[in-house]
RNA sequence: GGGUGGGUAGCUCAGUUGGUUAGAGCACCAGCCUUACAAGCUGGGGGUCCAGGGUUCGAGUCCCUGCCCACCCA
């Protein structure tokens, strides 16, 4: 929009949007300066997935951290906004890997470790941008020169120096351990990654005989063939049914193996039988059973999801048709005696979709629970606070149940565990430097690195300081740790939220953040989870290709940021534009009535003598609007701040601000008298601009795009010599500072709303009435009030520039003559002179008013012949009932009378 | 099974420590191409605030019980 003559009458984003991001990033503005003096504000981007693509709840999440940096940026503060991505083990190895295969036909075993690596990293270096690149069309002013990735040099150093300093403290141990294994990825998964799903299954009830062949005791379960694993019975302690049973064993069916009956509380008795088999290699609960009756652990399962040595007979099934097998055999031997439908929770790999199942093996782990305590505290002091702070509850209660965390994964992309084995010796040690030769103990040669790398959670927990830098000083550590704000969604409250918090007190020795701010889960606009295959999916890039980033960005800001979930409503993107496009045609109607308006008049700003009621009106409530957009931010109240600022635009500049000023901006008649006088249009021209370039600013962290485009229209116009345009872009533009209410801003307000009531009122009465837009009518207006009657009259320009008005009188008595529809505005009586024919009508539309204020009367009377009211509630509030039932009454009369004389 | 959040207009949601006649956007109805904007303007209809109890002068708001929904954990 170079001259005013180009103007579309429709915003126009596509084009600009590229244009206006390139202009930043070339202007440097979104670099951080260690170096300067300013306070800094920090956070560190949750960063996505390197495979990944933007989607929806991204679009969210870094439209928050893009309004909290650029509000940061605006009121001088050294904004950082750390981006970057993370290797994401299991995705990055299944992408690369299923290309291979789709490619090439290979495994990655084909091509080995090394090769396979490259590959990756060649894959990375290709496709691991895209998301960048997307966050960049959403407009996010990240400090792109410190982009970082997890598994780049220093970040590899960080992990490796903190897994070291870890075993050393002995709180890396390997154990044995019940990890979720899948079959089909061949890795132990953290619980994290494991869905449970509801699953249609049955309840097979078996016969386990006796050892001494006297009875026998039934057991239920969901997965017959892990019987084979069986090492005990389990029954509830104070179970009437089979206590007598309790310490005697039973011959186990198929594998003829004696085992024990035990007691454990548990067993619930109401489930199946009340007697349940335990497999401790295979199941959590019979795995904590095993531990605390010292039970044989026997593992029944190959790595591929078969049945292997142990299962006997069974060895090489798959394990559906081991299961099918053992049902069968259990019926011919007449030990299946029933089987019931049964509805259960599996879990599920959710990246793979297969069943996990609970299996045995050598796993790396973190001990959590020393670790635990500070960062309970750093929250219970409130050193760390929630936003919303219920999230809180949730931080405490995963913290103070933590498990210890596994964090070998059996995949070859990743932060190779830095542990060495020694196969002659049998010596285990940690090794960061450099690839060691020989067994620090007996100098074997035959030593092995694990084959196992990290946890991908293992090094984003390290994020807030890594990326700065860390494990050397340098001068961004210094500065901007400990990070201001995470900007997060609460699923990750604990693989990446707590963890954080634990590494950044163990390492850095402070907290990384001071606030944590949980937004919502993105859901179809029916509250139910998004998903391509349904087609509820949105994509954001769709959305700033069609409609436009700044829509996308206010669509998402405006939604409630405390609550737990937002349906989303392509609706809402169309209505965003909407208000983009009011904004636009705004800065168009500005710009077209201001063609005169010189440089230096805008720079000296509006000349108090000649600022009239609605100038006054619309400077107080741009002063109103800049204080609640603020507080709204600081309170990471995200949806208030796009509301006010929303109202301000449309419901106070555009709905009244403009329309009211539209006779000063029109009259061009040097002698014009009164308001329309050369001086009198000057200063409208010259609010009109200035409330324009505050609401830009107001409006710019949310709206980036279109607020800097109009904004450099107003800097190429009358930025000469005029200190409010002395920044280059509006992004680093100043915040506005809301001055105190200035005095005497009540009056203005209540005259502004007695005209504006008044306006509304008259065009009630024509649109109910439905007198035609262009027939001028005659008004009466009649009130015994003075004030009042001073304030219409002097104003009455207000009442006839925005309704079609033939006489307009104002007096203390009604003297028009004739048929008139009536309206009350408590001493204010308004007369709409009316053709004799609408009597009828306007009979029907004051029942209607006189019983809306016989309701209200009614309310407030009752309320006020309560002597416990009138005893009970404050002062002001007895009076504030009053005064209202004061108006409402001479409201009620006057309609009254008026409805009297129409019979 | 445990935990958390929620149930307010047809839809999506606001509703500040309890206090005017419960609001907005979208949708709907009626009328307008009024020289910034039809992606607009003006007016209108629409709610037993999930149910039942309680506290209180006063409850959408606080407490209890129940029903329903969502998410997290097991």
């Amino acid at each position: 929009m170079s001259t005013e003559t180009q103007l579309s009458s429709r915003y126009n984003p596509h084009d600009l949007e590229p244009a206006l991001y390139e202009r930043w990033e070339k202007g440097g503005y979104f670099t951080a300066d260690p170096v300067r003096s300013a306070e800094p504000y920090t956070i560190v981007i949750p960063p996505p997935n390197v495979t990944g693509y933007l989607h929806i709840g991204h679009a969210l999440n870094n439209t928050l951290q893009d309004i909290l940096i650029r509000w940061r940026r605006m009121q001088g503060k050294d904004a950082l906004w750390v981006p970057g991505t993370d290797h994401a083990g299991i995705a990055t190895q299944h992408v690369v890997e299923k290309k291979l295969w789709k490619d090439e036909h290979l495994d990655r075993r084909d091509l080995g470790r090394e090769k396979f690596l490259e590959r990756v990293w060649a894959w990375r270096d290709q496709y691991g941008t895209r998301i960048i690149t997307q966050l960049k069309r959403l407009g996010c002013s990240c400090d792109w020169s410190r982009t970082r990735f997890t598994m780049d040099a220093g970040l590899s150093r960080a992990v490796l120096t903190v897994f070291k300093r870890l075993f050393e403290e002995g709180l890396i141990y390997r154990g044995d351990y019940l990890v979720n294994w899948s079959p089909k990825l061949q890795t132990a998964l953290s619980d994290d990654e494991v869905e449970y799903k509801m699953v249609k299954g049955h309840l097979w009830h078996i016969r386990y005989p006796m050892a001494d062949g006297e009875g026998s005791i039934i057991v239920a379960t969901t997965r017959p063939e892990t019987m084979l694993g069986d090492t005990a019975v389990a029954v509830h302690p104070e179970d009437e049914r089979y206590k007598h049973l309790i310490g005697r064993q039973v011959k186990l069916p198929l594998m003829h193996r004696l085992i024990p009956i035990i007691a454990d509380t548990f067993v619930e008795r109401e489930f199946g039988t009340g007697a349940v088999k335990v497999t401790p290699a295979h199941d959590p609960n019979d795995y904590d059973m095993g531990l605390r009756h010292e039970l044989k652990m026997i593992n029944i399962l190959t790595p591929d999801g078969h049945l292997n040595d142990n299962a006997g007979p069974y060895k090489g099934l798959e394990i559906l048709a081991g299961r099918k097998k053992v049902v069968e055999d259990l019926e011919a031997q007449g030990l299946l005696i029933k089987v019931e439908d049964h509805e259960h929770s599996v879990g599920h790999d959710y990246r793979s979709g297969c069943v996990v199942e609970p299996y045995l093996s050598k796993q790396w782990f973190v001990k959590m629970k020393p670790l635990t305590g500070p960062a309970i505290e750093a929250v219970r002091s409130g050193r760390i606070q929630f936003v919303p702070s219920h999230y809180e509850n949730v931080y405490y209660h995963w913290m103070e149940n933590v498990r210890d965390w596994c964090i070998s994964r059996q995949l070859w992309w990743g932060h190779r565990i830095p542990i060495y084995y020694c196969a002659d010796c049998g010596h285990i040690w940690c090794e960061v430097e450099r690839a060691p030769k020989g067994c620090p103990r007996c100098s074997s040669p035959r030593i092995h690195q694990d084959p196992d790398v990290l946890d991908t959670w293992f090094s984003s927990a390290l994020w807030p300081f890594s990326t700065l830098g860390w494990p050397d000083k340098t001068p961004e550590l210094d500065k901007y740790y400990p990070t201001n704000t995470l900007v997060t969604a609460h699923e990750i409250i604990f693989f990446w939220v707590a963890r954080m918090i634990i590494m950044g007190l163990k390492f850095m020795g402070d907290i990384p953040f001071s606030k944590v701010v949980i937004n919502p889960l993105v859901m179809d606009e029916h509250g139910k989870k998004m998903s391509k295959s349904s087609g509820t999916a949105i994509d954001p890039i769709e959305v700033i290709d069609q409609i436009c980033a700044d829509s996308i960005r206010l669509t998402m800001a405006s939604y409630p940021t405390q609550s737990r979930h937002i349906s989303l409503s392509d609706k809402r993107f169309e209505s965003m534009r909407n208000f983009s496009n009011k904004l636009w045609n705004a800065t168009r109607f500005v710009l077209m009535n201001t063609e005169d308006l010189s440089a230096e008049s805008l720079a000296a700003g509006p000349d108090p003598k000649f600022l009239e009621l609605e100038d006054k009106w619309i400077l107080a409530n741009l002063n109103r609007a800049t204080q609640q957009a603020t507080a709204a931010l600081e309170q990471f109240g995200f949806d208030a701040y796009v509301d006010s600022v929303y109202k301000l635009i449309w419901n106070y500049y555009c709905d009244w601000y403009v329309e009211l000023v539209k006779d000063r901006l029109y009259s061009s008649d040097p002698a014009g008298q009164g308001r329309l006088t050369p001086a009198s249009r000057t200063t409208a021209q010259v609010v009109l601009v200035s409330v324009l370039e505050q609401i830009l600013r107001l409006l710019h962290p949310v709206a980036p795009f279109i607020t800097e485009e109009i904004w450099q229209n107003l800097k190429s116009r009358w930025g000469n010599g005029n200190s409010r345009f002395d920044s280059d872009v509006l992004m680093t533009a100043r915040w506005p500072e809301a001055a105190p209410a200035a005095e005497g801003e009540a009056a203005i307000e209540s005259a502004m709303n007695l005209i504006q009531e008044a306006i509304g009122r008259i065009r009630a009465i024509r649109g109910e009435l439905n007198v035609p837009p262009g027939t001028k009518v005659d008004i009466d207006i009649v009130t015994s009030n003075t004030v009042r009657l001073d304030l219409l009259d002097l104003q009455q320009h207000y009442i006839r520039n925005l309704t079609a008005i033939g006489e307009l009188r104002f007096g203390s008595a009604h003297t028009l003559a004739g048929f008139s529809s009536t309206a009350v505005i408590e001493d204010v009586t308004i007369h709409v002179m009316l053709p004799e024919e609408l009597r009828a009508q306007e009979r029907t539309r004051l029942d209607k008013e006189i019983a809306r204020l016989e309701k209200g009367v009614s309310g407030a009377e009752k309320k006020l012949s309560n002597e416990k009211f009138i005893g009970g509630a404050p002062a002001d509030v007895v009076q504030a009932e009053r005064d209202k039932l004061e108006k409402l009454k001479i409201e009620l009369a006057a309609l009254a009378a008026k409805r009297k004389g129409l019979e």
